[in-house]
DNA sequence: TTAAACCCTAAACTATGGTTCATAGCAAGC
DNA sequence: GCTTGCTATGAACCATAGTTTAGGGTTTAA
């Protein structure tokens, strides 16, 4: 037997505030959710799907804007399949790139944290501050070290 | 010979409008720099070192509040060695974390992309469409699909 | 049958990360 | 000396993504 879920259950499973959900549907994400006689929203399986889709878009950085423009799309039925494809490509390509910069100052982090758990990191720090110091004199500028 | 620098150059070189160099020096994080008579920022060497780190936990998604945490705890020389470590290696957590749903979700991006780009696209998302139309009528919900 | 739990909307409010504007002081070239 | 361009500050403004509040219906279980 199909079941039906209160907005409440689907937060929970997509580890939303109710308050997130109100906000999507008002701002169009949620066209394909149903209202029972009181007014309640009523969420199928089916539901779920496109909710997750949401998310996954969401989690990967693309605005409400963007997110309402695909949902659009898919309920256009197969008219949009070919600009639903253009959209996730230029998305795809940009989570790419967020990938691209996360990778390459992640290897920075770790280089300064790296710096900071060895041995002789006292010396190093000191070093650096030294050449502050000595460039900011230099230019007759205020040592930022007090 | 050393050269300082105005602030359109450092705007220029880490590609950050001019407004957005006043906003973290009023934040806070831009305590190194120096102030000529006029009142001008003049930017150093060593400034430029300080400011990469700054975009690289900007980059990352470290909130301005704790970037100027970081920064600040620099400032205190190396008493705080200790400390600015574990705030990188938090924060490194959090990256892989995001990288983490970056890889999860952009398989979903690439599997959706690769429907809509197959040979059978129309009838995939005919299928679906059957799915969710079939589901909201045995539960006697709206049909989205109009 | 009534309290507790749940749901609704609209509107106001919040947080974050800036950007724009108004006004004005400095600097460089002609 | 004057115009053009760079810089400064403070305050107002903006966009995004929600959250909270107020006021009011609905459902359920004892």
């Amino acid at each position: 037997m199909k079941k039906t879920y209160s907005i409440k259950e689907v937060a929970d499973y997509f580890h939303l505030p109710i308050s997130t959900i109100h906000y999507y549907d008002k701002k169009g994400l949620l066209p394909f959710v149903s209202k029972n006689e009181a007014g309640y929203r009523v969420f199928s399986e089916s539901d779920f799907g496109f909710i997750k889709t949401i998310c996954c878009l969401k989690n990967t950085g693309m605005p409400i804007k963007d997110i309402r423009t695909y949902i659009d799309l898919c309920m256009q039925g197969t008219a949009s399949i070919q600009q639903r494809r253009e959209l996730l490509q230029q998305h795809k390509k940009n989570v790419l790139k967020q990938q691209q910069v996360l990778h390459d100052n992640l290897k920075e982090i770790t280089t300064k944290i790296q710096r900071y758990a060895s041995e002789d990191s006292v010396n190093i720090i000191k070093g650096q501050i030294k050449f502050v110091q000595d460039e900011k004199k230099i230019l007759n500028l205020e040592d930022p070290f007090k």
